[in-house]
DNA sequence: GCATAAGCGGATATGACATATCCGCATCGC
DNA sequence: GCGATGCGGATATGTCATATCCGCTTATGC
Protein backbone atom coordinates (compact mmCIF):
# COMPACT_ATOMS: atom_id res chain seq x y z
CA UNK A 1 0.00 0.00 0.00
CA UNK A 2 2.79 2.49 0.54
CA UNK A 3 3.52 4.80 -2.14
CA UNK A 4 7.36 5.04 -1.53
CA UNK A 5 7.84 2.78 -4.35
CA UNK A 6 11.71 3.68 -5.95
CA UNK A 7 13.75 3.42 -3.01
CA UNK A 8 15.66 0.17 -3.19
CA UNK A 9 15.28 -1.80 -6.50
CA UNK A 10 17.28 -4.25 -4.88
CA UNK A 11 18.26 -3.37 -1.46
CA UNK A 12 22.19 -3.74 -2.44
CA UNK A 13 23.47 -0.21 -1.72
CA UNK A 14 22.59 0.39 -5.47
CA UNK A 15 22.99 3.88 -6.65
CA UNK A 16 19.46 5.42 -6.83
CA UNK A 17 18.67 5.34 -10.46
CA UNK A 18 18.47 8.23 -13.20
CA UNK A 19 14.86 9.75 -12.87
CA UNK A 20 13.85 8.57 -16.48
CA UNK A 21 15.05 5.09 -15.12
CA UNK A 22 12.92 5.10 -12.61
CA UNK A 23 9.82 6.13 -14.19
CA UNK A 24 10.63 3.16 -16.67
CA UNK A 25 10.64 1.02 -13.81
CA UNK A 26 7.20 1.84 -13.26
CA UNK A 27 6.15 1.66 -16.24
CA UNK A 28 7.22 -1.86 -16.89
CA UNK A 29 5.87 -3.22 -13.58
CA UNK A 30 2.42 -1.68 -14.76
CA UNK A 31 2.72 -3.38 -17.98
CA UNK A 32 3.13 -6.45 -16.09
CA UNK A 33 0.60 -5.95 -13.79
CA UNK A 34 -1.60 -6.08 -16.99
CA UNK A 35 -0.01 -8.50 -19.53
CA UNK A 36 0.11 -10.87 -16.42
CA UNK A 37 -3.20 -10.35 -15.92
CA UNK A 38 -4.57 -10.67 -19.15
CA UNK A 39 -2.91 -13.62 -20.74
CA UNK A 40 -1.22 -15.00 -17.69
CA UNK A 41 2.63 -16.19 -17.16
CA UNK A 42 3.29 -17.55 -20.42
CA UNK A 43 2.99 -13.63 -21.29
CA UNK A 44 6.69 -12.79 -22.58
CA UNK A 45 8.91 -10.09 -21.14
CA UNK A 46 9.16 -9.31 -25.07
CA UNK A 47 4.99 -8.42 -24.39
CA UNK A 48 5.53 -6.87 -20.96
CA UNK A 49 7.90 -4.70 -22.76
CA UNK A 50 6.26 -4.23 -26.03
CA UNK A 51 3.01 -3.46 -24.13
CA UNK A 52 4.98 -0.69 -21.71
CA UNK A 53 5.81 1.20 -25.32
CA UNK A 54 9.53 0.78 -24.16
CA UNK A 55 12.39 -1.81 -25.44
CA UNK A 56 13.29 -5.49 -24.58
CA UNK A 57 16.68 -4.33 -23.49
CA UNK A 58 14.98 -1.97 -20.71
CA UNK A 59 12.87 -4.78 -19.63
CA UNK A 60 15.74 -7.06 -19.07
CA UNK A 61 17.92 -4.84 -17.83
CA UNK A 62 15.39 -4.14 -14.65
CA UNK A 63 14.79 -7.52 -14.02
CA UNK A 64 17.12 -10.37 -14.48
CA UNK A 65 13.82 -12.72 -15.92
CA UNK A 66 10.60 -13.85 -16.20
CA UNK A 67 10.37 -14.62 -12.35
CA UNK A 68 12.10 -11.67 -11.25
CA UNK A 69 9.39 -9.44 -12.83
CA UNK A 70 6.55 -11.88 -11.89
CA UNK A 71 7.84 -11.64 -8.23
CA UNK A 72 7.53 -7.72 -7.58
CA UNK A 73 3.96 -8.12 -9.73
CA UNK A 74 1.97 -10.43 -7.52
CA UNK A 75 3.68 -10.33 -4.35
CA UNK A 76 1.51 -7.38 -3.54
CA UNK A 77 -1.35 -9.03 -5.29
CA UNK A 78 -0.60 -12.08 -2.52
CA UNK A 79 -0.39 -9.73 0.25
CA UNK A 80 -3.51 -8.03 -0.51
CA UNK A 81 -5.26 -11.61 -0.70
CA UNK A 82 -3.12 -12.29 2.72
CA UNK A 83 -4.68 -8.94 4.14
CA UNK A 84 -8.28 -10.20 3.14
CA UNK A 85 -7.78 -13.14 5.02
CA UNK A 86 -6.82 -11.96 7.98
CA UNK A 87 -10.01 -9.18 8.32
CA UNK A 88 -11.76 -11.82 8.23
CA UNK A 89 -10.32 -13.67 11.22
CA UNK A 90 -11.96 -10.68 13.44
CA UNK A 91 -15.93 -11.76 11.77
CA UNK A 92 -18.16 -13.72 14.71
CA UNK A 93 -19.42 -15.82 12.05
CA UNK A 94 -16.33 -17.95 10.60
CA UNK A 95 -18.45 -19.90 8.45
CA UNK A 96 -19.90 -16.48 7.10
CA UNK A 97 -16.24 -15.01 7.19
CA UNK A 98 -14.83 -18.09 4.97
CA UNK A 99 -17.11 -17.48 2.56
CA UNK A 100 -16.52 -13.88 1.80
CA UNK A 101 -13.48 -14.41 1.78
CA UNK A 102 -13.27 -16.72 -0.75
CA UNK A 103 -15.37 -14.71 -2.51
CA UNK A 104 -13.54 -11.84 -2.28
CA UNK A 105 -10.42 -13.75 -3.07
CA UNK A 106 -11.52 -15.53 -5.88
CA UNK A 107 -13.10 -12.34 -7.12
CA UNK A 108 -9.60 -11.14 -7.79
CA UNK A 109 -8.49 -14.58 -9.35
CA UNK A 110 -11.27 -14.23 -11.45
CA UNK A 111 -9.96 -10.11 -13.15
CA UNK A 112 -6.38 -12.08 -12.98
CA UNK A 113 -5.50 -15.11 -15.17
CA UNK A 114 -1.39 -14.87 -13.84
CA UNK A 115 -2.53 -14.86 -10.20
CA UNK A 116 -4.97 -18.24 -10.92
CA UNK A 117 -1.77 -19.47 -12.79
CA UNK A 118 0.52 -18.70 -9.75
CA UNK A 119 -2.16 -20.13 -7.36
CA UNK A 120 -2.28 -23.76 -8.29
CA UNK A 121 1.18 -24.59 -9.58
CA UNK A 122 4.52 -23.82 -7.62
CA UNK A 123 6.27 -22.23 -10.42
CA UNK A 124 7.71 -18.99 -9.08
CA UNK A 125 9.15 -20.06 -5.43
CA UNK A 126 10.42 -16.49 -4.34
CA UNK A 127 10.39 -15.62 -1.06
CA UNK A 128 7.71 -12.99 -1.05
CA UNK A 129 5.74 -14.82 -2.88
CA UNK A 130 5.80 -18.21 -0.47
CA UNK A 131 5.15 -15.67 2.63
CA UNK A 132 2.34 -14.63 1.52
CA UNK A 133 1.16 -18.12 0.58
CA UNK A 134 1.64 -19.40 3.89
CA UNK A 135 -0.12 -16.57 5.59
CA UNK A 136 -2.78 -16.96 3.74
CA UNK A 137 -2.98 -20.61 4.55
CA UNK A 138 -2.50 -20.28 8.34
CA UNK A 139 -5.39 -17.85 8.07
CA UNK A 140 -7.47 -19.99 5.79
CA UNK A 141 -6.89 -23.17 8.93
CA UNK A 142 -7.59 -20.78 11.66
CA UNK A 143 -11.07 -19.98 10.07
CA UNK A 144 -11.58 -23.21 9.42
CA UNK A 145 -10.86 -24.20 12.51
CA UNK A 146 -13.29 -21.67 14.10
CA UNK A 147 -16.24 -22.57 12.16
CA UNK A 148 -15.87 -25.81 13.06
CA UNK A 149 -15.95 -25.00 16.25
CA UNK A 150 -18.87 -23.42 15.61
CA UNK A 151 -20.62 -26.11 14.18
CA UNK A 152 -21.68 -24.98 11.13
CA UNK A 153 -18.96 -26.31 8.77
CA UNK A 154 -19.08 -29.98 7.28
CA UNK A 155 -17.46 -32.82 9.38
CA UNK A 156 -14.06 -34.11 8.28
CA UNK A 157 -13.38 -30.30 6.93
CA UNK A 158 -9.58 -29.14 7.16
CA UNK A 159 -7.57 -26.08 6.16
CA UNK A 160 -6.10 -28.23 3.53
CA UNK A 161 -9.78 -28.31 1.31
CA UNK A 162 -9.47 -24.55 0.68
CA UNK A 163 -6.93 -24.72 -1.54
CA UNK A 164 -8.79 -27.53 -3.76
CA UNK A 165 -11.82 -25.97 -3.68
CA UNK A 166 -10.29 -22.22 -5.05
CA UNK A 167 -8.73 -24.75 -7.80
CA UNK A 168 -12.35 -25.78 -8.57
CA UNK A 169 -13.44 -22.49 -8.59
CA UNK A 170 -10.63 -21.29 -10.97
CA UNK A 171 -11.39 -24.35 -13.34
CA UNK A 172 -14.95 -23.09 -13.87
CA UNK A 173 -13.33 -19.50 -14.27
CA UNK A 174 -10.56 -21.42 -16.94
CA UNK A 175 -13.60 -22.81 -19.18
CA UNK A 176 -13.48 -21.50 -22.45
CA UNK A 177 -16.60 -18.97 -23.66
CA UNK A 178 -17.41 -17.47 -20.86
CA UNK A 179 -13.99 -15.51 -19.71
CA UNK A 180 -15.62 -12.36 -18.41
CA UNK A 181 -18.12 -14.29 -16.85
CA UNK A 182 -19.83 -14.29 -13.44
CA UNK A 183 -20.91 -17.77 -13.13
CA UNK A 184 -18.59 -19.14 -10.92
CA UNK A 185 -20.30 -17.33 -8.06
CA UNK A 186 -23.26 -19.76 -8.68
CA UNK A 187 -20.71 -22.78 -8.31
CA UNK A 188 -18.98 -21.18 -5.55
CA UNK A 189 -22.08 -21.10 -3.63
CA UNK A 190 -23.26 -24.74 -4.63
CA UNK A 191 -20.32 -25.67 -2.87
CA UNK A 192 -20.60 -23.70 -0.14
CA UNK A 193 -23.77 -25.42 0.59
CA UNK A 194 -21.76 -28.66 0.39
CA UNK A 195 -19.92 -27.63 2.85
CA UNK A 196 -22.20 -26.49 5.59
CA UNK A 197 -23.06 -28.61 8.34
CA UNK A 198 -26.13 -29.80 8.73
CA UNK A 199 -27.41 -30.71 5.26
CA UNK A 200 -27.79 -34.12 5.74
CA UNK A 201 -24.62 -35.27 3.95
CA UNK A 202 -24.86 -37.88 1.27
CA UNK A 203 -27.99 -39.40 3.27
CA UNK A 204 -28.28 -41.86 0.45
CA UNK A 205 -26.59 -40.25 -2.08
CA UNK A 206 -23.98 -43.53 -4.39
CA UNK A 207 -20.81 -41.28 -3.28
CA UNK A 208 -19.95 -42.53 -0.12
CA UNK A 209 -17.32 -40.71 1.79
CA UNK B 1 -16.91 -52.99 -27.05
CA UNK B 2 -16.72 -55.09 -30.16
CA UNK B 3 -13.13 -56.86 -30.80
CA UNK B 4 -13.60 -56.74 -34.55
CA UNK B 5 -10.94 -53.81 -34.86
CA UNK B 6 -8.79 -54.22 -37.72
CA UNK B 7 -10.98 -54.18 -40.59
CA UNK B 8 -11.35 -50.73 -41.98
CA UNK B 9 -8.34 -48.45 -41.02
CA UNK B 10 -10.44 -45.66 -42.77
CA UNK B 11 -13.00 -47.63 -44.80
CA UNK B 12 -11.41 -46.12 -47.82
CA UNK B 13 -11.59 -49.25 -50.13
CA UNK B 14 -7.59 -49.59 -49.14
CA UNK B 15 -6.00 -53.47 -49.36
CA UNK B 16 -5.62 -54.83 -45.77
CA UNK B 17 -2.38 -54.19 -44.41
CA UNK B 18 0.10 -57.04 -44.13
CA UNK B 19 -0.33 -59.04 -41.67
CA UNK B 20 2.53 -57.41 -39.28
CA UNK B 21 2.04 -53.89 -39.93
CA UNK B 22 -1.11 -54.52 -38.91
CA UNK B 23 -0.14 -55.76 -35.46
CA UNK B 24 1.83 -52.98 -35.44
CA UNK B 25 -1.69 -50.72 -35.73
CA UNK B 26 -2.39 -52.72 -32.58
CA UNK B 27 1.05 -52.38 -30.69
CA UNK B 28 0.60 -47.99 -31.61
CA UNK B 29 -2.97 -48.06 -30.81
CA UNK B 30 -1.97 -49.35 -27.42
CA UNK B 31 0.68 -47.47 -27.02
CA UNK B 32 -1.09 -44.38 -27.78
CA UNK B 33 -3.58 -45.43 -25.22
CA UNK B 34 -0.99 -45.79 -22.20
CA UNK B 35 0.50 -42.83 -23.19
CA UNK B 36 -1.60 -40.39 -23.73
CA UNK B 37 -2.92 -41.44 -20.61
CA UNK B 38 -0.25 -41.19 -18.68
CA UNK B 39 1.51 -38.06 -19.70
CA UNK B 40 -1.72 -36.01 -21.47
CA UNK B 41 -2.41 -34.70 -25.21
CA UNK B 42 1.06 -32.82 -25.11
CA UNK B 43 3.11 -36.72 -25.24
CA UNK B 44 4.60 -36.63 -28.67
CA UNK B 45 4.25 -39.20 -31.57
CA UNK B 46 7.52 -39.90 -30.98
CA UNK B 47 6.94 -40.69 -27.26
CA UNK B 48 4.17 -43.21 -28.86
CA UNK B 49 6.66 -44.99 -31.14
CA UNK B 50 9.62 -45.41 -28.90
CA UNK B 51 7.02 -46.56 -25.97
CA UNK B 52 5.55 -49.12 -28.60
CA UNK B 53 9.31 -50.25 -29.54
CA UNK B 54 8.65 -48.98 -32.88
CA UNK B 55 10.23 -46.64 -35.21
CA UNK B 56 8.64 -42.93 -35.69
CA UNK B 57 8.27 -43.53 -39.12
CA UNK B 58 6.10 -46.54 -38.16
CA UNK B 59 3.48 -44.12 -36.36
CA UNK B 60 3.45 -41.81 -38.62
CA UNK B 61 2.54 -44.02 -41.57
CA UNK B 62 -0.46 -45.25 -39.55
CA UNK B 63 -2.01 -42.05 -38.43
CA UNK B 64 -0.78 -39.18 -40.48
CA UNK B 65 -0.65 -37.27 -37.20
CA UNK B 66 -1.30 -36.46 -33.31
CA UNK B 67 -4.65 -35.53 -33.84
CA UNK B 68 -5.55 -38.74 -35.88
CA UNK B 69 -4.12 -41.05 -33.43
CA UNK B 70 -5.94 -39.42 -30.54
CA UNK B 71 -9.18 -39.38 -31.90
CA UNK B 72 -8.61 -43.63 -32.90
CA UNK B 73 -7.76 -43.80 -29.33
CA UNK B 74 -10.35 -41.25 -27.59
CA UNK B 75 -13.32 -41.66 -29.56
CA UNK B 76 -13.60 -45.50 -28.00
CA UNK B 77 -13.14 -44.18 -24.19
CA UNK B 78 -15.66 -41.44 -24.94
CA UNK B 79 -18.20 -44.08 -26.05
CA UNK B 80 -17.58 -45.99 -23.38
CA UNK B 81 -18.67 -43.08 -20.96
CA UNK B 82 -21.64 -41.89 -23.53
CA UNK B 83 -22.81 -45.73 -22.76
CA UNK B 84 -22.34 -45.40 -18.81
CA UNK B 85 -24.89 -42.18 -19.31
CA UNK B 86 -26.83 -43.92 -20.96
CA UNK B 87 -27.17 -46.55 -18.70
CA UNK B 88 -27.80 -44.18 -15.68
CA UNK B 89 -30.83 -43.05 -17.79
CA UNK B 90 -32.84 -46.11 -17.06
CA UNK B 91 -32.62 -45.74 -13.44
CA UNK B 92 -35.39 -44.53 -11.10
CA UNK B 93 -34.18 -42.04 -8.89
CA UNK B 94 -32.65 -39.78 -11.51
CA UNK B 95 -30.82 -37.51 -8.88
CA UNK B 96 -29.03 -40.96 -7.57
CA UNK B 97 -28.58 -41.66 -11.15
CA UNK B 98 -27.04 -38.86 -12.14
CA UNK B 99 -25.00 -39.20 -9.07
CA UNK B 100 -23.24 -42.22 -10.19
CA UNK B 101 -22.68 -41.49 -13.81
CA UNK B 102 -20.64 -38.63 -12.54
CA UNK B 103 -18.83 -40.90 -10.71
CA UNK B 104 -18.28 -43.44 -13.04
CA UNK B 105 -16.77 -40.97 -15.83
CA UNK B 106 -14.71 -38.83 -13.40
CA UNK B 107 -13.26 -42.45 -12.49
CA UNK B 108 -12.08 -43.06 -15.75
CA UNK B 109 -10.96 -39.31 -16.23
CA UNK B 110 -8.94 -39.43 -12.94
CA UNK B 111 -6.66 -42.52 -14.86
CA UNK B 112 -6.93 -40.47 -18.25
CA UNK B 113 -4.82 -37.47 -18.02
CA UNK B 114 -5.10 -37.26 -21.73
CA UNK B 115 -9.10 -37.56 -22.00
CA UNK B 116 -9.24 -35.00 -19.06
CA UNK B 117 -7.47 -32.61 -20.99
CA UNK B 118 -9.91 -33.22 -23.90
CA UNK B 119 -12.69 -32.92 -21.77
CA UNK B 120 -12.35 -29.45 -21.57
CA UNK B 121 -10.33 -27.70 -24.42
CA UNK B 122 -11.78 -27.87 -27.89
CA UNK B 123 -8.99 -29.41 -29.27
CA UNK B 124 -9.14 -32.16 -31.29
CA UNK B 125 -12.58 -31.90 -32.89
CA UNK B 126 -13.00 -34.86 -35.12
CA UNK B 127 -16.15 -36.35 -36.18
CA UNK B 128 -16.36 -39.09 -33.64
CA UNK B 129 -15.52 -37.40 -30.79
CA UNK B 130 -17.67 -34.54 -31.55
CA UNK B 131 -20.70 -37.24 -32.08
CA UNK B 132 -19.40 -38.99 -28.81
CA UNK B 133 -19.68 -35.44 -26.40
CA UNK B 134 -22.78 -34.70 -28.00
CA UNK B 135 -24.31 -37.93 -26.72
CA UNK B 136 -23.10 -37.11 -23.53
CA UNK B 137 -24.88 -34.21 -23.50
CA UNK B 138 -27.61 -34.96 -24.44
CA UNK B 139 -27.96 -37.60 -21.59
CA UNK B 140 -26.91 -35.36 -19.38
CA UNK B 141 -30.16 -33.02 -20.31
CA UNK B 142 -32.03 -35.57 -19.45
CA UNK B 143 -30.96 -36.73 -16.25
CA UNK B 144 -30.54 -33.45 -15.05
CA UNK B 145 -33.83 -32.80 -16.32
CA UNK B 146 -35.36 -35.54 -14.58
CA UNK B 147 -33.94 -35.29 -11.43
CA UNK B 148 -35.44 -31.49 -11.49
CA UNK B 149 -38.67 -32.62 -11.87
CA UNK B 150 -38.49 -35.41 -9.30
CA UNK B 151 -37.54 -32.24 -7.13
CA UNK B 152 -34.40 -33.56 -5.85
CA UNK B 153 -31.88 -31.36 -7.56
CA UNK B 154 -31.04 -27.75 -6.64
CA UNK B 155 -33.04 -24.68 -8.30
CA UNK B 156 -31.89 -23.31 -11.47
CA UNK B 157 -29.19 -26.68 -12.16
CA UNK B 158 -29.51 -27.46 -15.64
CA UNK B 159 -27.58 -29.84 -18.30
CA UNK B 160 -25.44 -26.99 -19.04
CA UNK B 161 -23.44 -27.40 -15.67
CA UNK B 162 -22.79 -30.56 -15.49
CA UNK B 163 -19.52 -29.78 -17.70
CA UNK B 164 -18.47 -27.03 -15.37
CA UNK B 165 -18.87 -29.47 -12.60
CA UNK B 166 -17.17 -32.06 -13.66
CA UNK B 167 -14.27 -29.82 -14.78
CA UNK B 168 -14.03 -28.69 -11.24
CA UNK B 169 -13.28 -32.45 -9.85
CA UNK B 170 -10.83 -32.46 -12.50
CA UNK B 171 -9.30 -29.28 -11.01
CA UNK B 172 -8.49 -31.32 -8.11
CA UNK B 173 -7.31 -34.36 -9.78
CA UNK B 174 -4.59 -31.97 -11.61
CA UNK B 175 -3.63 -30.60 -7.99
CA UNK B 176 0.27 -30.90 -7.85
CA UNK B 177 1.17 -33.82 -5.09
CA UNK B 178 -1.98 -36.19 -5.02
CA UNK B 179 -1.50 -37.65 -8.44
CA UNK B 180 -3.15 -41.09 -7.43
CA UNK B 181 -5.04 -39.43 -5.08
CA UNK B 182 -8.63 -40.47 -4.46
CA UNK B 183 -9.44 -36.97 -2.69
CA UNK B 184 -11.34 -36.01 -5.76
CA UNK B 185 -14.26 -38.57 -4.15
CA UNK B 186 -14.70 -35.80 -1.49
CA UNK B 187 -15.06 -33.19 -3.27
CA UNK B 188 -17.46 -34.47 -5.56
CA UNK B 189 -19.74 -35.62 -2.43
CA UNK B 190 -19.47 -32.15 -1.27
CA UNK B 191 -20.67 -30.26 -4.35
CA UNK B 192 -23.24 -33.27 -4.70
CA UNK B 193 -24.81 -32.30 -1.25
CA UNK B 194 -24.77 -28.64 -2.98
CA UNK B 195 -26.63 -29.76 -5.59
CA UNK B 196 -29.74 -31.46 -3.56
CA UNK B 197 -32.60 -29.62 -3.93
CA UNK B 198 -33.77 -29.19 -0.09
CA UNK B 199 -30.88 -28.52 2.18
CA UNK B 200 -31.93 -25.16 2.73
CA UNK B 201 -29.67 -22.69 -0.35
CA UNK B 202 -27.41 -20.34 1.44
CA UNK B 203 -29.51 -19.29 4.12
CA UNK B 204 -27.75 -16.31 5.18
CA UNK B 205 -24.50 -16.92 3.84
CA UNK B 206 -23.02 -14.29 2.44
CA UNK B 207 -22.86 -15.31 -1.35
CA UNK B 208 -26.19 -14.86 -2.81
CA UNK B 209 -27.51 -15.84 -5.87
C1' DG C 1 26.37 24.41 -23.50
C1' DC C 2 29.10 20.40 -23.07
C1' DA C 3 31.09 16.16 -21.56
C1' DT C 4 30.15 11.88 -19.93
C1' DA C 5 27.96 8.46 -17.47
C1' DA C 6 23.63 6.23 -17.57
C1' DG C 7 20.11 4.33 -20.02
C1' DC C 8 17.70 2.67 -24.22
C1' DG C 9 16.23 -0.07 -28.33
C1' DG C 10 15.46 -4.00 -30.80
C1' DA C 11 17.78 -6.97 -34.18
C1' DT C 12 19.46 -11.16 -33.44
C1' DA C 13 22.09 -15.24 -31.35
C1' DT C 14 20.91 -19.21 -28.77
C1' DG C 15 18.75 -23.17 -27.35
C1' DA C 16 14.55 -26.04 -26.73
C1' DC C 17 11.38 -28.43 -28.71
C1' DA C 18 7.66 -30.80 -31.60
C1' DT C 19 6.51 -32.10 -36.17
C1' DA C 20 7.13 -34.56 -40.12
C1' DT C 21 9.95 -36.56 -43.92
C1' DC C 22 12.94 -39.46 -46.50
C1' DC C 23 15.24 -43.33 -48.16
C1' DG C 24 18.39 -47.28 -47.50
C1' DC C 25 17.40 -51.65 -45.42
C1' DA C 26 14.51 -55.55 -43.56
C1' DT C 27 10.71 -58.50 -43.90
C1' DC C 28 6.52 -60.46 -45.71
C1' DG C 29 3.98 -63.09 -48.92
C1' DC C 30 3.90 -65.56 -52.93
C1' DG D 1 14.00 -65.98 -54.76
C1' DC D 2 12.02 -61.69 -55.72
C1' DG D 3 8.99 -57.98 -55.82
C1' DA D 4 6.11 -55.23 -52.89
C1' DT D 5 5.26 -53.61 -48.60
C1' DG D 6 6.70 -51.90 -44.41
C1' DC D 7 10.30 -50.22 -41.05
C1' DG D 8 13.73 -47.26 -38.60
C1' DG D 9 15.40 -43.20 -36.91
C1' DA D 10 18.62 -39.53 -38.19
C1' DT D 11 17.53 -35.25 -39.45
C1' DA D 12 15.35 -31.11 -41.86
C1' DT D 13 12.08 -27.74 -40.70
C1' DG D 14 9.51 -24.56 -38.20
C1' DT D 15 8.21 -22.26 -34.03
C1' DC D 16 9.03 -20.05 -30.01
C1' DA D 17 10.91 -17.94 -25.60
C1' DT D 18 15.02 -16.25 -23.58
C1' DA D 19 18.63 -13.24 -23.23
C1' DT D 20 22.48 -10.39 -25.06
C1' DC D 21 25.05 -6.86 -27.24
C1' DC D 22 26.42 -2.51 -28.80
C1' DG D 23 25.63 1.77 -31.40
C1' DC D 24 22.67 5.53 -30.36
C1' DT D 25 19.98 8.73 -27.16
C1' DT D 26 19.19 11.28 -23.08
C1' DA D 27 19.85 13.01 -18.47
C1' DT D 28 22.65 15.26 -15.28
C1' DG D 29 26.45 17.93 -13.22
C1' DC D 30 29.70 21.40 -14.06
Amino acid sequence: MGKKAGQDPAATGARPLRRDAELNRQRILQAGREVFAARGLQATLNDVAHHAGLGVGTVYRKFPDKQALAEAVFTDELNQIAATAHDALAEDDAFAALAGFLEKALERAARNRGLRELMRHPTFEGAGLTRARLEITTHCEGLVARARAQGTLRDGVTGADIAPIAAMIDAVMALPGERPSESWRRYLAIILDGLRAHPRHTPDGPVIR
